[in-house]
DNA sequence: ACCAAATCGGACTGCATTGGTCCGGTTAAC
DNA sequence: GTTAACCGGACCAATGCAGTCCGATTTGGT
């Protein structure tokens, strides 16, 4: 169905999570415990999630007695495309254009069906243009938005 | 890895093996096990992508003896989006905001994590301005461009 | 100097989704 | 009436993912 991992997901809302207490990009670090419990995803899946993430460079871990997470850069500065990177991968539709190294093995047809590159560089594009202070919408509390509808 | 299935690939490797000896819309029928020879693509895996398609509308469908497939409309009125819907169900990248009689178990945390909707929306977008006409890449036979740079 | 708290970096398992197959029934041309 | 094709299910195997756990390492505090 075309969808992005419950991982990403989860990183998403750390992510955003991790700014609330960290505009100023220096006031504290949060360790993994209490941000699975500000965010009700369980502990390890967390750590899990935030351990790829630091991987990437989206967030500073500091090690030791009351280590933790930071972000690095401001939300406004990620896009969605660097956390589902960062989680899943590359964003690549079929495993036919980014491994390159072994050829699928239908490549006979490979060639008739085509350019899905295409496909890839619009979806790369548009996850590109939408960053993470966007996904946070605005104040409202919770519960209250489970549902508007789309369009 | 934000990935479409393997069905959805084959579709536009059928669909445009379809338009290929059917530009008129009405000169022949093909059957899924021609299809399938021309392809590649094993006989059943056809007929099931064949089935989701004419249930779609995209494809016609001929039952009887002497029966088959033919596109329903031509190829630059299809885009990407409607292969994919078609195959993989409504493109959502997140459980959350499609089924909506069921809403996610962790919603108290849905709210936080915010608006996967605009995600939605704009891959969406790109992948409706795609049409199968795009992906299939001029008149270069084949075997030749596996590889050639995107643009 | 020692201990506690926290990350790091693996491996490991159960489950869900998907890819792929098969079979009986129905339709329609010859 | 026979044959060729679609129809519409059910069905099974396998891949990948979500989630968990454990030992090692680092670092601040006592």
């Amino acid at each position: 169905m075309l969808r992005v991992s419950k991982l990403a997901d989860y990183a998403v809302v750390v992510l955003v999570k991790l700014a609330a207490d960290n505009d100023c990009v220096d006031c504290g670090v949060q360790t993994s415990p209490s941000l699975a419990a500000s965010t009700g995803v369980p502990e390890p899946t967390v750590a899990k999630v935030l351990k790829a993430l630091s991987m990437s460079g989206l967030v500073l871990s500091q090690r030791g007695a009351r280590g933790g997470y930071r972000l690095q850069r401001p939300l406004e500065t990620i896009s969605i495309a660097e956390v589902i990177a960062a989680i899943d991968g590359p964003i690549a539709l079929t495993a036919c254009v980014d491994g390159a190294s072994s050829g699928c093995e239908v490549q006979r047809m490979c060639a008739v069906h085509g350019r899905w590159d295409l496909v890839n560089d619009a979806i790369r594009d548009a996850l590109n243009r939408i960053t993470l202070s966007e996904m946070r919408a605005a104040g409202i509390p919770a519960f209250l938005r489970t549902l508007t509808p789309a369009e």
